[in-house]
RNA sequence: GCCGGGGUGGCGGAAUCGGUAGACGCAGCGGACUCAAAAUCCGCCGCCGCAAGGUGUGAGGGUUCGAGUCCCUCCCCCGGCACCA
């Protein structure tokens, strides 16, 4: 054996092992438990990052400890290869997002392999290779067919300059990022998928998640936000025709408190009142310049204008004004607000600001109403009763919502609604690296789906990136083609679908990614039975990709695919990850924009204690600005490359500090130290290692039955092996389970070993440990296995077994408290009563206690005694 | 603004169901080995205090024999907010 421990030696060669034996390769075996363990698949951006790092250690850990279970691995990866990077790129570096896609994929997956991931990497796939995105295609056909997939107008960024559409990371302060002009909001056609069909489906999914973190179902309850109210009309005429306006409230129980009424910007009543009126047209202008994200619209400065327009209360007939908002949105709800100042909180602001009349009409007791302060009560639901509300005065609030909302189906002005908050999903992007969407636009028939024949639609490798508009709409090799249905010439959609659409089913591919013929097939009905096993993520995706995973998996399963069963919930287990944090540094450019630099191009100085206090530039020698802690990400241009970590100190080291240094739900800051100290750790496990070996490998020890030292050395390796069971099953927490190795381990260095049984004793601790550290470390792991077990191989071995007769104990140590503070500890037996237990206290307890009655003694089993005097 | 999470020594963190706060590691300090350094090993290490003891988990209050853990109010930090992935 090796004295010295060589990561560059030991790693390559337990890698050629397991590629050799094939030991990452998943079996389509359906006799077999199977244990499906999915990380969620990275972008090609680059290089790994340490996020990536933390994500597929996490993923491995578990993946190698089921197999050490006996349990049917899968393990794949794949590349989320569509997005918007790509096209920067091209743009920055004139390369084709496709080659620089790739080029990014082939470093990265030598990354993977460097690190020793057991990834089954014959199932690999990307969502940019046509054999993959024409199933998206061919599922977009069938979803438009059953009108899941429709078209509506939607609104995006526009700058007006580099005429093209932005992504809201585009906009920065409202201007377009590359050419600074102020951004535009535009309504431009677009297909969206019915996510709200199934919002009652996916919200009661919720309810049977146990596997999942109960934050990211509390989030994704809120988020679909279902919501029982009215949807009421007012009516009114204009120009002589009779028409109504519809809102939507939760607090109908307020209709009698309405003063004004508020339109979206782009609502046909306020597009009416611009015609005469230049001052609204100008307020209209200024709305189109307000940003839609939800953020955006919560923050900013409501303000509103008097259209001139009127209609009618529909209970009282009373003329109510129409005002333009410029916090309505058209494409939420109905594109118009019914205001109740008295009781809600942004019409009170609204109301005050503007001069316009505020009607209580609840009330609660002991509470006096103030026209000049908003106080939270007038918003209550639970205490209030109506007044000045004629017929429903002194009702409660759900009394007179089920009243009024009779009052109005009786005048065909109302009813009782079921709104969610969840919007349906605009899958239309207008860029060009991403999937196709599959429709042929025909003056004659109008939308046509490209019909099963002509897929998959390929998209154009070689292309030119100029930055305004798409490519694909400067092609007409591309958009040029014939309606499927009359033949006529017709124009090809441009537009492309969102990254996240290849993302929401791609965990269903790695069933079968060599399918040539369809989407899926049978082997999904072994590896997803009952929803994947394990996935791993960052807690980033908590919503979104989550949420339309579990619509996607749905869809599928209601488009129906012969033979081939699709469970409802994806994820049977989701573990999210915390985010790698790290400082990010910046300098201000003159107008404004923030520069983001990497760690890697700066100087850092901290103060004695280690904590950072400024920053250079390598480049100029200029200070630069020390921002927060941050996410790491492009954004921030704060990544560290953790290339240089797995070089100097190898793929192990790497992947125990990673699991140490935080618990995986938790966000880990990155610091360069505690490296070091997981390097240490290795090496001295080698070091111990090496020591017994090379004094010879013996049988290790099976018997309970030894010298008290070493009968309570071997107690701790079983407890040890327990709680690292626990930590790495049940728990999914790491850094403990490595702490209680290390304290076995300073455990076992304490204890003199010398004899032939404490020898034997040694052999059974080691070959413990290494097996309970395989799947964090497996590469030093698995030479080191060797070494103690010749001619075995760690990778098909079996995770230690508790032997409950290790656990056995005579006496045990309880804590001794007088008042609820430390006093001390005592000793005894683990089979005695509360009564030996309370007098045994007593005893110990006599000096402190004296003359003092005692009034009452606590006894907490196995822990503490607590008497109170 | 709304939704979700978090705040424990100089630092990362532990304390799993309300029961010894600070496991394990990093940094630091002292020592051994060495010509010396590195590596390694041994010891110390929340704060105040010579000690006895007191005190201490973002701040303030509460429940309890006992609170880092439960309840209320507040402050700060992080994630998401529908076109970053």
């Amino acid at each position: 054996m090796q004295e010295k421990y060589i990561h560059a030696d030991i790693e390559p060669a337990a890698q050629t092992i397991w590629r050799q034996n094939a030991a990452d390769c998943a079996i389509d075996a359906p006799d077999r438990p199977k244990y499906y363990c999915l990380s969620m698949f990275p972008y090609p951006s680059g290089k790994l990052h340490m996020g990536h790092v933390r994500n597929y250690t996490i993923g491995d850990v578990l993946a190698r400890f089921n197999r050490m279970l006996g349990k049917n691995v899968l393990q794949p990866m794949g590349w989320d290869a569509f997005g918007m990077p790509a096209e920067n790129a091209a743009l920055a570096n004139r390369i084709p997002p496709a080659a620089w896609t790739y080029q990014n994929i082939d470093h990265m997956k030598k990354q993977l392999q460097s690190l020793g991931f057991s990834i089954d990497w014959t199932r690999e796939l990307a969502t940019s290779k046509p054999e993959y995105y024409r199933w998206e295609q061919w599922l977009f056909t069938r979803l438009f067919a059953k009108g899941l997939i429709y078209k509506k107008l939607g609104a995006v960024n526009w700058d007006p300059v580099d005429e093209t559409v932005l992504a809201n990371e585009q906009v920065i302060d409202g201007r377009g990022w590359r050419s600074g002009a102020l951004v535009e909001k535009r309504e431009i056609p677009m297909y969206y998928m019915k996510i709200t069909a199934y919002a009652e489906e996916l919200l009661a999914g919720l309810e049977q998640l146990e596997g999942w973190p109960p934050e990211v179902r509390q989030m994704q309850k809120n988020w679909i936000g279902k919501s029982v109210g009215v949807r009421l009309a007012f009516p009114y005429e204009l120009d002589g025709r009779k028409d109504l306006l519809w809102t939507f409230t939760t607090r109908a129980d307020t209709l009698l408190g309405v003063t004004f009424v508020a339109v979206a910007a782009e609502h046909p009543l306020a597009i009416h009142a611009a015609k005469n009126n230049p001052e609204i047209a100008a307020f209209i202008e200024e709305c189109r310049l307000c940003g839609f994200a939800e953020a955006d619209l919560a923050t900013m400065e409501k303000k509103g204008m008097p259209t001139g327009l009127f209609v009618r209360h529909p209970l009282t007939n009373d003329a109510v004004p129409v005002w333009v908002g410029n916090y309505v949105l058209m494409g939420y709800g109905e594109g118009a607000v019914m205001a109740v100042p008295a009781h809600d909180e942004r019409d009170f602001a609204f109301a005050k600001k503007y001069g316009l009349p505020i009607r209580q009409v609840i009330s609660a007791a002991d509470e006096t109403f103030d026209l000049d302060e908003w106080q939270d009560w007038y918003a209550d639901k639970i205490h209030a009763v109506c007044v000045n509300s004629g017929k429903y005065d002194g009702l409660s609030h759900e009394a007179a919502v089920e009243e009024i909302a009779s009052d109005l189906a009786r005048l065909s002005l109302g009813e009782k609604k079921t709104q969610f908050r969840l919007r349906d999903w605009g899958i239309s992007r207008q860029r060009y690296w991403g999937c196709p969407i599959p429709i042929i636009h025909c003056e004659q028939c109008g939308d046509v789906p490209v019909p099963d024949d002509q897929l998959p639609v390929l998209l154009p490798e070689e292309v030119t990136i100029t930055g305004a508009g798409s490519p694909l709409a400067r092609m007409p090799e591309f958009f040029e083609a014939a309606c499927p249905k009359c033949g006529k010439s017709a124009r090809r959609e441009t537009d492309t679908l969102d990254t996240f659409v290849e993302s929401s089913w791609y965990f269903l591919r790695y069933a079968c990614p060599d399918k040539q013929d369809a989407m899926l097939d049978e082997r999904v009905n072994y590896w997803c039975k009952g929803g994947i096993d394990q996935y791993i993520g960052g807690i980033e995706h908590a919503i979104l990709h989550l949420l339309y995973a579990r619509f996607f998996t749905r869809l599928i399963r209601d488009v129906g695919l012969p033979g081939i069963e699709i469970p409802d919930e994806p994820f049977r287990n989701l573990l999210t990850q915390g985010m790698v944090v790290a400082p990010a540094f910046f300098r201000k450019t003159p107008d404004g924009k923030k520069t983001w630099f990497n760690p890697a191009e700066l100087t850092i100085k901290s103060d004695e204690r280690g904590r950072l206090t400024a920053a250079t530039l390598n480049a100029d020698g200029e200070p630069v600005e020390v921002g927060g802690m941050e996410k790491m990400s492009k954004s921030h241009n704060n990544g560290v490359d953790p290339q240089a970590l797995i070089d100097r100190y190898g793929a192990d080291t790497a992947r125990l500090f990673m699991m140490f240094a935080a618990p995986p739900l938790q966000s880990l800051e990155w610091s360069d130290a505690g490296v070091e100290g997981a390097y240490r750790f290795l090496r001295r496990l080698w070091r111990i290692v090496y020591e017994h070996v090379s004094q010879g490998v013996t049988r290790a020890n099976e018997t309970a039955d030894l010298p008290a030292p070493l009968k309570d050395l071997r107690r701790k390796l079983h407890q040890t092996i327990a709680k690292v069971n626990d930590d790495y099953g049940r728990r999914q927490q790491f850094n403990t389970a490595v702490a209680a190795v290390m304290e076995l381990l300073n455990a076992y260095e304490k204890t003199n070993l010398d004899t032939a049984e404490g020898r034997s004793l040694a052999q059974e601790i080691l070959e413990s440990v290494v097996l309970m550290l395989f799947p964090i470390v497996p590469h030093i792991a698995q030479t080191l296995h060797a070494e103690l077990k010749p001619g075995e191989d760690a990778a098909r071995a079996r995770f230690p077994v508790v032997d409950e007769a290790a656990l056995a104990q005579e006496t045990i140590s309880l804590v001794l408290q007088i008042n609820g503070k430390l006093r001390g500890n005592f000793q005894i037996g683990s089979d005695a009563d509360r009564e030996t237990i309370e007098s045994a206290a007593l005893a110990a307890a006599e000096n402190a206690i004296k003359e003092k009655a005692v009034k009452k003694i606590i006894v907490v089993p196995g822990r503490l005694v607590n008497i109170v005097v």
